[in-house]
DNA sequence: CTTGACTCTGGTCTATACTCCAGACTTTAT
DNA sequence: ATAAAGTCTGGAGTATAGACCAGAGTCAAG
């Protein structure tokens, strides 16, 4: 069991950060210490690493806190209204990804197009790179 | 040109939203009528929809006034510093697309194991499937 | 030539996602 | 045993990304 600050140092982010993940209720600690510290399991870590990548790629935490509400709610749920649920995030999910290849492909196109060397990057066109193929 | 309801529109985002994203630098319109109406080009609209496909994958207007900034600042640096920017930019965007997929094969995973039937999800454990393969 | 829709600037307000105290208690190291 | 480091709760403050409003000017249609 990790106390906060490992927890925080761990997986990288702020021991406030984690206190304002437990009030929204995205993450509350497997457990606490009689005097009240927090300890966080090994399915906390995991738990706390979903919830990062989510984050990342750009997911609100509110987006998230449904996500995870999934597990909590399945049993009242039916199959239908999770697979609905979740079906419907996957298409989210492919948009970005689709959004984050075009992004991927535009820069590298820019890199492409620029020598790297000392002169200056008048002829790196990053507009012609960048949008000329979003949307 | 178009004013800035039908770029608004067009879009999909609010009037608002384009001024400020003009407050910051982001996007200036290319000209203004005698009036001072907003005026925008083909190559405005495009990149408009530059920055909102980098805004969904999660970058910050921050950063994407990065991005574009180079076309402005690019005569002033060298190749080497444009390539050595934007390749750190794509190692970002690299990232990304890791964990978004990760998070797509969670949900693909979660949604295959869901009959999607009329029963409880009591087995459709989104947990199961969302924290193991991450990170 | 007026009415309604649109736009302008400037300002205040809001939600999200934290960060940063303060004051008190707990744990750890020497 | 005591000092330093860590943790607790509660509350205030901050940055981002806009939304919303007021009062005034502009434009297009009938």
């Amino acid at each position: 069991m990790l106390k906060i600050g490992e927890l925080a140092e761990l997986a990288g982010i702020s021991r406030d950060a984690l206190r304002f993940y437990e009030k929204h209720g995205l993450l509350t600690p497997t457990a606490r210490t009689d005097s009240g510290y927090r300890l966080y399991s090994k399915s906390d870590v995991l738990r706390i690493s979903f919830i990062l990548s989510a984050k990342e790629v750009g997911f609100t935490l509110n987006e998230i806190h449904q996500l995870l509400e999934l597990e909590v709610t399945k049993d009242d749920k039916s199959c239908q209204d999770v697979k609905q649920f979740v079906d419907n995030k996957i298409q989210v999910v492919n948009q970005r990804l689709t959004e984050i290849k075009k992004i991927k492909q535009s820069l590298q196109t820019l890199s492409n197009a620029c020598c790297g060397g000392d002169e200056p990057a008048t002829h790196c066109t990053i507009l012609g790179a960048l949008s000329v193929q979003n949307r």
